[in-house]
DNA sequence: TAATTAATTGAACATTCATTTAATAGCGTA
DNA sequence: TACGCTATTAAATGAATGTTCAATTAATTA
């Protein structure tokens, strides 16, 4: 006892979440109890308590980080230059290694989950693709105007795009070793470019 | 007390895993307890530890049974017929409600979070899909070989196969009413046959 | 320095957890 | 009818669960 390390809460915090996400990381959603959290803090049990009222708001806030963190790589998409390069900047960042490291699968997959559950956490996770839907969809409309692809429905493309980059990142996680990783990403960038009908002379 | 209704093995097995798989989706795998678990199948919690010895391998015996009902489905997918026929019925299998509705979306994202950290569960993951992907490789190559498809790379082709019909499931949970299921669907069997190159006059 | 506020802990809470062991009850066979 | 097997429960286990409340310690302000 003694040896107190007082902290403020808004350092406290932060470090309660980022324990609370390796607890789940490593031992799973399931297994996460608010001792072991606090453990891993580095603090007692009744403070986790007090700063968050119940582990369940304790999981919103990190859900809530979690999905910031995806609604930042989100920000960091391409919103202007010349059409065709704009285009190619946009696949290789969803088809990199940071858009593929950026979220802990085990985590994320154990928030879907619950967001069947939950409609806080549904709302949120529907919200944020949504942002990301209407995103491309500006942009495939901008990509088809300026006549760099060729489209029937932007709707459609906009889906069919979502729905692979989404299952790529899963198919990684069981199908990909290292070395095969890089080789994927072109593979899903060409798959994207058909799906686009690019009009391109590199295709 | 009294009034035990006595089942044989053979029938109160498989109506305990029910009873967990039911526990689970609406509840959480988080919080499917034992207890949970024996309440829903009408049974004393130790019956539950009597047959499958422990929770650990009562979640391991669920796992595969809602990985067997994923490879019922991949059986059922043709493996003869004139090729483009063949892969018509293939489109429409994939991206059919049937398949849409195969399992559930809480049970099974629960089980991919498992997979990261539980091996065995893994590597039942992984060999499901090893199946599939052989599959669609063979049938691939056979389009492509007598010409209702015109690729470059087998590989590449089944590998966006995949990655845009699983994220396609996992698009729909979030964004498709019910009403937008089905040209969802259309859609998507318009992009893998853009990703195919299909040589077809209905295209 | 004294008073106030916020961070942190200690100890206890009633529940629930998965599991064990021993007892009981129903069925098929001899 | 008696026996043996198996299904099933009863009861109890210690450990872990999330949470409460009061006490204590450290920094901030007066």
């Amino acid at each position: 006892m003694i040896e107190r390390k007082r902290q403020s809460a808004i350092e406290r915090k932060p470090a309660i979440l980022k324990a609370f996400f390796e607890v789940i990381e490593k031992e799973g959603f399931e297994n996460a109890s608010v001792a072991k959290v606090a453990m891993k803090a580095g603090v007692h049990p009744s403070l986790v308590i007090h700063y968050f009222g119940t582990k369940e708001k304790m999981v919103l806030e990190l859900v809530d980080e979690v999905l910031a963190t995806y609604a930042d790589l989100f920000r960091r998409l391409p919103k202007d230059g010349p059409p065709l390069e704009r285009l190619e900047r946009l696949l290789q960042l969803v088809w990199s290694r940071e858009w593929h490291e950026a979220a802990s699968f085990a985590v994320v997959f154990s928030f879907l989950a619950l967001s069947q559950r939950d409609d806080e956490v549904r709302k949120r996770v529907r919200n944020l693709y949504n942002n990301y839907r209407r995103y491309l969809q500006v942009q495939v409309c901008f990509f088809a105007e300026e006549g760099v692809i060729r489209i029937d429905d932007v709707e459609a493309a906009v889906e069919a795009l979502i729905s692979l980059s989404e299952g790529s990142h899963y198919f990684c996680r069981f199908h990909i070793d290292n070395g095969t990783f890089d080789s994927h990403c072109q593979h899903m960038i060409v798959a994207a470019k058909r799906i686009l009908g690019v009009q391109s002379p590199d295709i």
